[in-house]
DNA sequence: TAAAAACTATGAAAGAGATTCATTATGTAT
DNA sequence: ATACATAATGAATCTCTTTCATAGTTTTTA
């Protein structure tokens, strides 16, 4: 538990100078320090290292143990350093993302596609925050940001708003409800609504529209699939409540017919939460930034 | 050029026992310690290497890298010194012996098969030295051992004697000098010597016997193998001056006369010459005694 | 939810270890 | 043999590491 890289790196130099001054010198050490060095090795291991009366200085085998080390060791160690200084300067990294609304997935999912041509160099990954928390996960490192819309006072996180969205209620081009300029909690109650597949909690039309009226729809459905659950609509077997984004981007097919919910809409704000020590790298800021346009280029 | 192996060790720890505090209880440090040591590393690569809010302490991706190198740099360190350890025990080393005469050979070889079998981690050579100073070698560390018949007095080399022999002139059974009991140079006159194909000051026979007399054998033949020289002796060709040792081994063929040179018999002493610091071995002194037993078995 | 327990961070002081300076010793070349 | 180049040595200095004492966190427990 003695020997360090300041040992095999001596040592390294030391054959390539073949002449402990030489060695010292280019170690930016006198050539006392690299004697003293060499010898507290020698009694460290009680072997001698080299033969002192030849020139150049000749290894003994246990110096050449030592410095076939240093071949393999060194070379790594760089590679390693080097890896660590691209980190630092934020041209390597990781940005793994977890989303808690599957209905992000569907703006997510070009920003990343143009995001990885211009971060080749950084790891990026989805995960769909179903089956773990999100933010204690980002606090522990598991993930590098998550996609939110409600922000949490917390010491070491930040949340940077991304863009605003709107919740519209998607029926059928020939629905009843499409007589309505705005739709109110107790218009759903005959109706089915198509939901993604998770907890009540989290889906902002029970928890912000239906819920708060005590408004329970005649059936729930369920759907993973964002194209799926627009089929559903568009053929008529039931109504959901998608972010503006969504419908935006299939609005062309132009086979449904949306309606804000509530007298002056479901609005809501997206963030990217993020570790505070994360914050600054640039390629982080570089996603939000591309978040931004990609989320906010839709002007319903 | 910061990076220590001291650093490699903490991270292995910290990331096994999950938890500075008893990392540095296995580290022999306190956490105090511990704690300062990676904020110092962290400073020094500006990034961060684990995450504190969460239990287990969760690496980084910077870390993750910093471990993996641990993971490969740690065992070959760990391997070199290990085997450092047993060269400095003498379990482990190198014994390259240089002999200047051809013939010593003959009872080298089957010293060394025994040697071998005895010391089996001992990586053994022998080299015949011909073209090359082997003193010179011994001091430098291209050879370990030397053996020779002329101690010469060096401040890092020893000479620790093996045994005493005698030349001897060889010849057919029927040849005539049989009828003298011991050779005079002047008897060598209208002979063939065969010798070994070295330089004549490195020969006993001319340095020690012919030249000191001013005496040039008739004719000189050359032949490494000490096998071949003897067939010539048999067949007549010519007499030859081999130390006892080779005489004894094939002795029992009886299809040749040996006899003194000069008046008390051409006599030397076989030494192993070695770098002192290399005298105490335990493996390096073994080779010796069996050296000992092998060439002074004989009994001429 | 507060209190306790378990961990980690921090600053100052002490300690260990590395480096330098000045010099001596050793070996090599002229 | 002398000068030159190179390595070794010892003491002093300096740097870096570790410890101590304590404060600040986070997690667990009551």
């Amino acid at each position: 538990m003695y020997l360090e890289l300041r040992h095999l790196r001596s040592l390294l130099a030391i054959r390539e100078t073949g002449n402990l001054a030489r060695a010292a010198e280019r170690l930016h050490v006198t050539q006392s320090a690299l004697s003293h060095q060499i010898k507290s090795l020698e009694q460290h291991f009680d072997v001698q290292l080299f033969l002192r009366n030849s020139k150049p200085l000749c290894l003994t085998p246990a110096g050449h143990r030592l410095i076939e080390l240093a071949g393999q060791v060194l070379p790594l160690v760089a590679g390693a350093e080097h890896e660590l200084q691209r980190v630092a300067r934020g041209e390597l990294g990781r940005l793994h993302i977890a989303i808690e609304c599957h209905a992000c997935f569907e703006w997510l999912a070009p920003v990343l596609s143009h995001y990885r041509q211009q971060w080749p160099q950084i790891e990026v990954d989805i995960r769909v925050g179903v089956s773990f928390e999100a933010l204690p996960a980002l606090r522990k490192g598991e993930v590098d940001l998550v996609i939110s819309s409600d922000p949490v006072r917390c010491a070491d996180l930040k949340f940077a708003t991304l863009f605003r969205y709107e919740a519209l209620l998607v029926m059928a081009a020939d629905h009843a409800l499409t007589r309505k300029r705005r739709i109110q909690p107790t218009d759903l109650v005959e109706q089915t609504l198509i939901t993604y597949p998770v907890n009540r909690q989290r889906l902002d039309v029970f928890s912000r529209f239906l819920q708060p009226a005590g408004i329970e729809p005649a059936a729930v459905r369920q759907s993973e699939l964002t194209s799926v659950i627009l089929l559903l609509v568009t053929s008529g077997r039931g109504v959901a409540v998608l972010p503006d984004w969504v419908l935006r981007e299939v609005a062309a097919a132009n086979q449904f017919t949306t309606r804000p919910l509530g007298r002056r809409g479901m609005k809501g704000t997206l963030y990217a939460a993020l570790r505070k020590t994360d914050f600054a790298s640039v390629y982080v800021q570089d996603f939000v930034t591309l978040a931004r346009q990609g989320g906010g280029q839709i002007s319903f």
